[in-house]
DNA sequence: AACAACCTACGAAAATATTCGTAATAAAAT
DNA sequence: ATTTTATTACGAATATTTTCGTAGGTTGTT
């Protein structure tokens, strides 16, 4: 797997993993509330995606209708490798160990994380 | 802390966090050990790293030699929040979740990990 | 002294990513 | 029917990052 959209890209996958299935104007309208961005760049960004086959879409009318190719979770993966590497060396026990040191977990997640360690003793 | 290193000024930080101290002749045979790179390449790029601060030199007899002006866990830290902010959508337990079910701890490593969790218990 | 081997500075080319303007077309509204 | 509005396609401008060639200087060698 090697995954790797930048960063406007991976903007676009999550507003598609959130919606499910969206046109390019309400990508944009999505992307727009958290920044400036004009509708052509929008437009542009995911007809790139879509040659590089990181979404597929559907005409409708006269919509293109956008969907992603890629899953959150495999993009994450693929991401976080890279990230590891570059960043922790190839360890990921310290980026976990970094994470951990620097964000408190709540008990939800601790009792989450207690039992993932359980499985592995 | 804003510190955001390029992917290639992230190398360079990489080898002079292992150096400690090291002129631009040393630094580009570190790089080039695991890739192909000119001397100049290696040289603008610590140059830009001068003006940017990232890395401080002084002059000794005809060379500059160089040092990391931030230190690797600020530079992790920095670089993980934004990590965090874009791949996990600001969840840095769901990033910890991801990390610990795609990578098996040591024995050592688990220990360190629960030893972690206790204090926030 | 002349030459070779090195260093830095710096401009600019190349590669990549982002942004947007314009044109062509189709649908909707008047 | 004409005009307005919304849509895609596409080229190109802009911005950022990476790469390297060339010039100018200093040290070391012959």
């Amino acid at each position: 797997m090697d995954i790797k959209p930048t960063d406007s890209e991976l903007e676009i996958l999550q507003v598609l993993w959130r919606l499910g299935r969206a046109t390019v104007r309400e990508v944009n309208e999505a992307l727009a509330q958290k920044r400036e961005i004009g509708y052509t760049t929008t437009l542009k960004l995911m007809q790139i995606m879509f040659e590089k086959k990181l979404v597929a879409r559907t005409e409708e009318g006269r919509y293109h209708v956008y969907k992603a190719l890629v899953s959150e979770n495999d993009t994450r993966q693929s991401l976080l490798n890279r990230f590891v590497d570059t960043t922790f060396r190839g360890s990921a026990m310290q980026l976990v160990m970094q994470a951990l040191g620097s964000n408190t977990p709540s008990q939800e997640e601790l009792n989450e994380i207690q039992k993932l360690l359980e499985t592995y003793k």
